[in-house]
DNA sequence: CATTTGGATACTGTATCCAATTTGAGGCGG
DNA sequence: CCGCCTCAAATTGGATACAGTATCCAAATG
């Protein structure tokens, strides 16, 4: 006997939890796009208490944002300034990231790191430019393996509420198939750096990867802007 | 014109929040204890709405934590790896935070930073050693202002989902005021560095005091366990 | 006879739904 | 242009379903 009698093991608010991040960090909504109760209910199929739930934990993500009185809403676009705030949070996060990751490293860390590595380099190789989202799938895959790698959950915390900000930069910033192979060349570097035993040579890879990301996320807004 | 005519500007969520915000940062809950919500709905006359959403909320403080199908619980205290590795991010967040309030120092900056330190350095001196509270309440609304003149949301973001945590440090590491004395007088010698516009010298005195603060509470600690 | 063990029962608390109330926003007429 | 009205949505209160836990009682055992 003994079925699997498990299928309802998560509650309905987990599960709006889940599928709103999903879509959330997919780009299913616009930016700014009010996110309203009643119809969320009737989307889900569900009450009105665990979409509220669902929400209320999303907020901290960055990626919802709410108002007293009116409501909870998708984060709205960068500005030029954001961006820029944002990436000096990064660099101050993630060679600091990379440094104890660098310090920790396994041989299952560097296999599990090597594939988002490879998907990068093969999707920027390809004539076909395919979705972006495969594109940041795979540099969001590396920087989190590395977060995760660093073995600090507070730091890991911290840049995870980085995280879904990251996501909105992302979605802003459209991926040329060039910045792909540039972004995939770095991330090997950085991987050789962690094969070669070398924290603080990470650390500094790290450091000088965002702030190359940082350069061509500027000049490429720039074309999106002179184009619309 | 225009009274204050703002008597019920808030949310019952948002006063809950902020009244069980106080209690878990002033250490009237036990480390570990329940939050059933029934109960605290007994307790604030809301009903469990509101509580559940403000429980929601305070869980990315991580003064709280949920078990799904458990509840909600106040976070327990911490370990000797776990305060290492707070006092490790801390280290790499609080530099980068003195730094860029050092590159934007106005002279209502300085005058606000003033109060806690003369705060801590008064406390420290009177004989009577009066509540742990007041020692720590000086030493968060330093760190507190730093954070903010920082200018940066998000490093301010991440320093504040730290804030939380240090809090629970605070609670579980009794200052002596033997240790408020070193406090208040490294506290001191940041804010000349302010005073000196030396952005640099400034985060480079941050993290001496944090490096200084990390090696107290450990020993403090150890005479603590030794006690019991 | 004391102790232990099995199982039914009461109770507590989470998760959820639904209904009632309050608030904010936009349209309409003065 | 300003105030009123209407409607949609947020917010809240309370009721219910469900699961897990603790408690108690009695039969079985040494």
């Amino acid at each position: 006997m003994a079925r699997d009698d498990a299928p309802e093991r998560t509650t309905h608010a987990d599960k709006v939890y889940t599928l709103l991040f999903g879509q959330l960090m997919n780009g299913t909504f616009d930016p700014g796009a009010a996110l309203n109760i009643p119809t969320l209910s009737r989307e889900f199929e569900v009450s009105q208490t665990p979409i509220r739930e669902a929400l209320a934990r999303l907020e901290h993500t960055g990626l919802v944002h709410r108002e007293a009185l009116r409501g909870y809403f998708v984060a709205p676009l960068f500005s030029e300034v954001e961006l820029d705030k944002l990436m000096e949070a990064r660099l101050v996060l993630e060679p600091a990231l990379a440094l104890e990751a660098g310090r920790r490293v396994t041989p299952e860390f560097l296999a599990k790191l090597l594939v988002p590595i490879d998907d990068l380099l093969r999707l920027s190789e390809s004539q076909v430019v395919r979705s972006f989202r495969e594109y940041w799938s795979a540099d969001e895959e590396f920087h989190t393996l590395i977060a995760k790698q660093s073995a600090n959950p507070f730091l890991e915390g911290a840049y995870r509420s980085l995280g879904g900000q990251v996501q909105r930069f992302r979605l802003f910033v459209k991926l040329g198939s060039a910045d792909a192979r540039f972004a995939a060349a770095e991330h090997r570097k950085i991987y050789d750096a962690f094969v070669a035993r070398a924290p603080e040579a990470a650390a500094d890879l790290m450091r000088h990867h965002i702030e190359s990301a940082r350069l061509r996320a500027l000049s490429d807004r720039k074309t999106i802007l002179a184009n619309e």
